[in-house]
DNA sequence: TTCCTTAATCGTAATTTTACGATAAATGTT
DNA sequence: AACATTTATCGTAAAATTACGATTAAGGAA
């Protein structure tokens, strides 16, 4: 079927899956990280950056953008990319709080 | 295609998007979090924990067990799964690592 | 041994993902 | 206006994912 059941899980659960699905990718990292090394907007650079054709490229663009992980802005013919900070800081929170909640005590196998 | 050209990124970004997408699910998001809320091995409860078929529940533990993020050893006629520290603490880390990676100062759009 | 329980695997189907070339749309330049 | 540049979208194909029922495999209980 490859159409997961989100409604039989809870919102959180959909919420995290759905941030972590966006940053399963290589080619998507490598966007994160290049958008989080330069630390600005990044301008029409991403395509070069990435051994993927341009399509490719404009594809996973626009999934880390539903994902709310970056915007967009129109600047002239190209656009401008970069971190979308709010959802980057629930992102950062949700799976943190996720990798907090464990413990290695207690664990037994 | 549907497959992504691994070969073409760093092990660093490879690892990361590994990781990610074994958590890109809300079904193994919430066998973790039953995991580590238990904290200890959990032996044969967990799909009745899910509202899903026990095959599609076995393949989704699969693939937790294949990304390293849980083990199970097999106890009688059932099998006992726990979070697997090793590969957890280097998820946290290298998640972890990515978000601490940015900063919001300099953020222009 | 026979039965029951538990979990993995097989077979299958629908959907999604990944990838690329080609095309379209939008903007700036000459 | 004509052209070049940049990015999104379309069309397509291959492969992966998700899901389930049915079957198999393995261990414990009667």
């Amino acid at each position: 079927m490859g159409l997961s059941k989100i409604e039989k899980f809870t919102a959180e659960q959909n919420e995290i899956a759905r941030l972590a699905k966006a940053l399963g990718h290589p080619a998507r990292i490598a966007i994160i990280q290049f958008l989080v090394k330069t630390n600005s907007c990044v301008c029409g650079d991403i395509v070069d950056e990435l051994p993927l054709s341009q399509s490719t490229v404009s594809q996973h663009l626009k999934e880390l953008k539903t994902a709310g992980l970056i915007k967009g802005t129109i600047e002239g013919p190209s656009v401008c990319y970069c971190i979308n900070e709010v959802t980057w800081l629930k992102a950062k929170n949700l799976l943190g709080d996720l990798f907090e909640s464990y413990s290695s005590k207690n664990n037994c196998c």
